[in-house]
DNA sequence: ACCTATTATATCGCCTGCGATATAATAGGT
DNA sequence: ACCTATTATATCGCAGGCGATATAATAGGT
């Protein structure tokens, strides 16, 4: 035992790091058809979900700021996926929205999230419980970044 | 539900991209002082659990290429925090060695392992389940890539 | 010994990811 | 109205991450 004294939290990292490393490249060709990668491709999902967000809202979802949003959503413009559009009410803000090559991509990634779903190799159950440890994860890695928020909502994206 | 045809494996994927993130973010003002990024921590963890181990050897713990880790070694080797060595034995080898200052560094991290295990805000059981499920999960993307491996052991790194 | 295939590492270009900083718009206090 | 603080996005530089490719060393067949 050359390092007892980290065993639990520094593996943990590890597994997370190499783990979202191979969801990377799982994606990577099932992505490539449809001119995506894989951060543009979550944004899209971002969108597919609620279209219209702000680049904040996006950016709060997946933890990501301005600073690698923008140019990524540039991109996505200029593949006319996206629109970007200040906010009248509010000149500040970006909102972002679909095209409809951008809507219309979903059905064409509809596959992709199947097979994915395979490749997991978990049963639906198994995922469930992980997402569940997950979010628990990433609400006490935020807090602990930001303290625990004594009271008032949290801080959720990176400098919000 | 705007979109029940992709509930499961796409917002695992989602989960784990920004837990990653979350845990870079906690690691980098821990890891600032000494001078580390958070994947040359990963790399050093590597080596400090054991030393003297070829890039291709790192690269598969973590799921690295040589594109990567290359560069990445070479900032180490100019904080001469590691040595890059040809194998004698098969030239084409390169072997990483940890200097005096790169072993030293250990100690030095030990607290941040501590720290990181205290925000992940998980019990010892949970952070063993999730590991296991992790583990599980990689090892499924893998070969969801590679094929099932039929027979033979499975490749593990990208590119090995 | 020679020729070819494979293996290990390195190089290059592009896309992220992020800290530091800039810019413009809103909010709030006087 | 004016001045300042805050907020939302954008820009820049540097460090990953990876596909494509290059280079050198080993392995294997003849």
């Amino acid at each position: 035992m050359t390092n007892s004294a980290s065993p639990l939290g520094a593996l943990l990292c590890f597994d997370v790091y190499a783990v979202n490393l191979a969801f990377g490249r799982v994606y990577k060709p099932l992505l490539e058809p449809l001119g995506l990668t894989y951060p543009q491709y979550l944004v899209l999902l971002t969108l597919w979900s609620r279209d219209g967000q702000t680049v904040g809202h996006i950016g709060a979802g997946l933890g990501l700021d301005s600073s690698t949003l923008t140019p990524l959503i540039k991109r996505l413009e200029a593949a006319e996926l996206v629109t970007r559009t200040r906010d009248p009410q509010d000149e500040r803000r970006v909102i972002v929205s679909l095209t409809g090559r951008g809507r219309n991509l979903q059905s064409e990634a509809s596959h992709v999230t199947a097979c994915i779903a395979k490749a997991t190799g978990l049963t639906a159950p198994e995922i469930v419980q992980l997402q569940s440890t997950l979010a628990k994860l990433r609400t006490a890695l935020h807090d602990g970044v930001e303290g625990p928020a004594p009271a008032g909502p949290a801080r959720k994206g990176p400098r919000q």
